[in-house]
DNA sequence: GTTTCTGCAAATAATTTGCATCCCT
DNA sequence: AGGGATGCAAATTATTTGCAGAAAC
């Protein structure tokens, strides 16, 4: 968590813009686009870009710092949180949650042994309306 | 698996397009992208465009004739096999292969018990380096 | 005949890139 | 001082859209 450290004894350069992006995205759990990420910064710092968000994204994604989330919906997603974790989408509205008490690493296993594949990661997401969304439609 | 008769059951028209296209996506393992798609039938199909492969696959989606993977990698792939299964994607040479013999009905029975969400469908894919790649990396 | 579909070209939107300047180390 | 980082603007790429002509019903 001491992201300074990380980000030095990987050989990156610690900047103002890379600890406010973190700070952005740590410990909260709205799993941001890259837009809203760039959106909360501008009020404190307003020469940040987006294009330095994408460009941290993908130095963080690198070192283990942030997971990249493939939710469809033409834009990726940020989770602070990297261990393996399935999550869920909303249709309707597009929000991404955790989905806490499911434990992935027994699948994980299976997965390695089924496949011929070097396993490496995994994107679990699945889809449905959130409880928010089927209250409005439901009139 | 009778595509015209699907077409026109739910009010759309049965064009020799729509029914190129399903061809050419049918019983294959490929999960191509639409380009994929596009470039296989230039060759009999000399007027057919990316647009209407585009058009017709929201269509298919729409009426349960294909699956859209989100595989990441900024582009759509498509699947004949509706039904829930999980998949692997190489890291390194991108192809997206089906991950036979698990069993993810049980998977999404703990999702909508745990989840207070209405579950709708599922995107899992696992990623790894497929074996073809395996031992190109090995020189 | 009417309505939907096709296919081209133009529009859109997320992401990437080039490059001059700036700032960590 | 020096090399990587920032941030603007332009480029890129997948996908969507508008619309006129063509094809299905």
């Amino acid at each position: 968590m001491d992201i300074a450290q990380k980000l030095r004894s990987e050989g990156y350069k610690v900047t103002p813009q890379r600890i406010a992006i973190y700070q952005v995205l740590y410990g909260q759990n709205e799993h941001p686009t890259a837009e809203m990420i760039y959106q909360s910064l501008r009020r404190d710092h307003p020469t940040m870009s987006l294009a330095t968000v994408y460009k941290t994204m993908e130095i963080f994604e690198k070192i283990g710092l942030v997971k990249v989330l493939d939710t469809g919906d033409d834009c990726s997603r940020y989770d602070w949180d990297t261990h393996n974790h399935p999550h869920m989408r909303c249709v309707v509205c597009k929000r991404v949650d955790d989905l806490d008490g499911m434990d992935m690493d027994d699948t994980l296993a299976q997965v390695a042994e089924l496949s011929q594949y070097k396993v490496t990661g995994q994107q679990i997401t699945f889809e449905g309306i959130c409880p928010e969304c089927q209250r409005k439609e439901a009139h």
